[in-house]
DNA sequence: GGTATTTATTTTATACATAAACTATTTACA
DNA sequence: TGTAAATAGTTTATGTATAAAATAAATACC
């Protein structure tokens, strides 16, 4: 989190960044908090298992993955190395490229996704609910376009 | 980044944190890269070294700084310890309480802070210049809320 | 004054993250 | 065909993060 000085010269650019910031923090650190105590899973995993489990039950290479969860390659070697130590996924040489490698999620894996999906819902659906559904669509075409125009200017 | 997946039943409230995290996930790694090539510090080195400029000149006792950062006390000693070694933060001991320490930053600090605020302002800036004033102060009202939303949800 | 509790911080063990160097293949193409 | 370049993933070194145990000092209270 950002908590730059708050002073006079502090443009409305700059408090909004603060302000996003701030606000994912905070939620971030109460869902992963809430998925340690509850399944001792981390947030990470949790967006591993959600990647694969949109993908289907086929097996991916890890170079995807990774590119999908904006993930660098020693990152998710180590992440992925521990997930299957705990029997959450399986990893396979990739049978026409014997330079690449290919998970997926095993039984254990998909059970506690599952598990993990309907209590990260709840949470969500119940700390958002005082929101009309007018304010929530609101902030997603924002938040959108503040994330578009991120990464169109990093493409300069 | 929780990327949970899109299908019919996703409510608007979880593809409101999926866009909150992917918007603070896609600037925060610009952000952080920025700072990494243009200043060799990381992102919480600036966030640190806000906070220190925010309180100003004085002694500042370590718990209290870990606490505005959102940071465990394991965290902060690391953090701090690397720091001390480049010479951005000074610690002493608290000269009233001897089980307590206190940090401020050092000239190096002061100035590497200085140098990196304005990078990132005009950053920010520059990224964000297509919103008009409306726009950000709705979205910041907006971001605001779901915060508190998240801080009483969890006392209870 | 002595003991229990609280407070402030560090240590330890572990997880998650990056960049850069490295290994082993595959692919491109002269 | 042979060699250069590209690609896939791992290793290494380091930084950032947590929880839980440990240390040490201050405070509370009988």
């Amino acid at each position: 989190m950002t908590n730059y000085p708050t002073n006079k010269q502090e443009t409305l650019s700059l408090r909004l960044w603060l302000q996003l910031m701030k606000c994912t923090k905070t939620i971030e650190a109460e869902v992963a908090s809430q998925f340690r105590r509850s399944h001792h899973q981390s947030l990470t995993r949790f967006d591993l298992l959600s990647q694969l489990y949109r993908i289907g039950d086929d097996w991916v290479a890890i170079g995807e993955l990774a590119s999908k969860l904006m993930a660098s390659g020693g990152n998710i070697t180590g992440l992925l190395d521990r997930m299957v130590a705990d029997d959450l996924i399986e990893r396979r040489a990739n049978p026409r490229d014997r330079r690449s490698f290919q998970v997926r999620t095993t039984k254990k894996g998909r059970d506690t996704f599952k598990e993990m999906t309907n209590n990260h819902a709840q949470w969500i659906e119940d700390a958002l609910n005082e929101f009309s559904q007018k304010d929530k669509e609101q902030l997603i075409k924002l938040l959108v376009r503040v994330r578009r125009a991120f990464e169109t200017n990093t493409l300069i």
